[in-house]
DNA sequence: GTGCTTGCAAAGAGTTTGCAACGCC
DNA sequence: GGCGTTGCAAACTCTTTGCAAGCAC
């Protein structure tokens, strides 16, 4: 699995002709391994390796050819790599710790896609967030 | 209905103990009339009247009590005032002519939150956005 | 009158850009 | 070896904060 998402990743950048350089390959690894993060949290886990202009450069390349994209959460603008690699999901953000908790249902899908052909709308892609108090933070806070 | 705005957007100030000023008056108004705005936008509709910093001290006050709060829409923060006052709906956003159409759908919410107690999670609130193309445009495109 | 709120200005984050040096293909 | 890419540093934009003056209640 994490041998053909490299793969992938080093494909699409031949296809488009870039090179597969340290740092970009360090920042593809970051958030392979880190899940969503945050700009500050993706500078940070690639110092000193990767110069902050080069982690800004490179996301914003790798969000043009779609190998990443960005959304907000919790007011808050995150990074994630695109469906192609993680699969499509959305996020529970937890209030209290800040988490964010993938997750994936076919009814909610399927819910939202008839709401769409209601309207007569034709739905190329959707971001859903929930946020709310998880699992571990609402026991803790029982306790 | 205006009226009846503005009525409960007094009293939520007083009950909290807060001073209904020109700039907090401004920052509502300029969110009732011009819908989801982005923080420069707003802080550029109510220029000069307003000083930046005090946009920016409203609207974080204005969030803690529930006046406004955050959503996504086509990958920018914006700013909109809550259900209070627009009522629960979400967004199809046209990435053709940019519109938004605001949407109600109960099966829909019925998925979210089942999803959510599969979880264990606690849900407070949601942000839903679709994406893709409206009836008007594609029946444009056709033509 | 009292204490919250504001405008101003400056500080602090976060992000972008120019340019010479570097290294992938 | 050529040209895309990087690191560095400075510029820029966005957001926050300290403080004295102002105003809603």
């Amino acid at each position: 699995m994490l041998i053909a998402m490299n793969d992938y990743f080093r494909r699409e950048l031949q296809r488009r002709q870039l090179k597969l350089t340290p740092p970009r390959r360090l920042v593809f690894e970051a958030l392979q391994n880190g899940g969503p993060l945050t700009m500050s949290e993706l500078i940070r886990r690639t110092q000193p390796a990767v110069d902050r202009a080069s982690v800004y450069r490179t996301v914003a390349r790798f969000e043009q050819i779609e190998i990443l994209h960005h959304l907000i959460v919790g007011g808050r603008k995150v990074i994630e790599l695109t469906e192609r690699f993680t699969g499509h999901h959305h996020h529970l953000s937890c209030v209290r710790c800040g988490q964010l908790q993938d997750v994936h249902d076919e009814p909610l899908e399927a819910a939202l896609q008839r709401l769409a052909d209601t309207h007569g709308f034709d739905a190329h892609n959707h971001v859903i967030e929930v946020s709310g108090v998880c699992r571990a933070c609402a026991t803790q806070a029982a306790a």
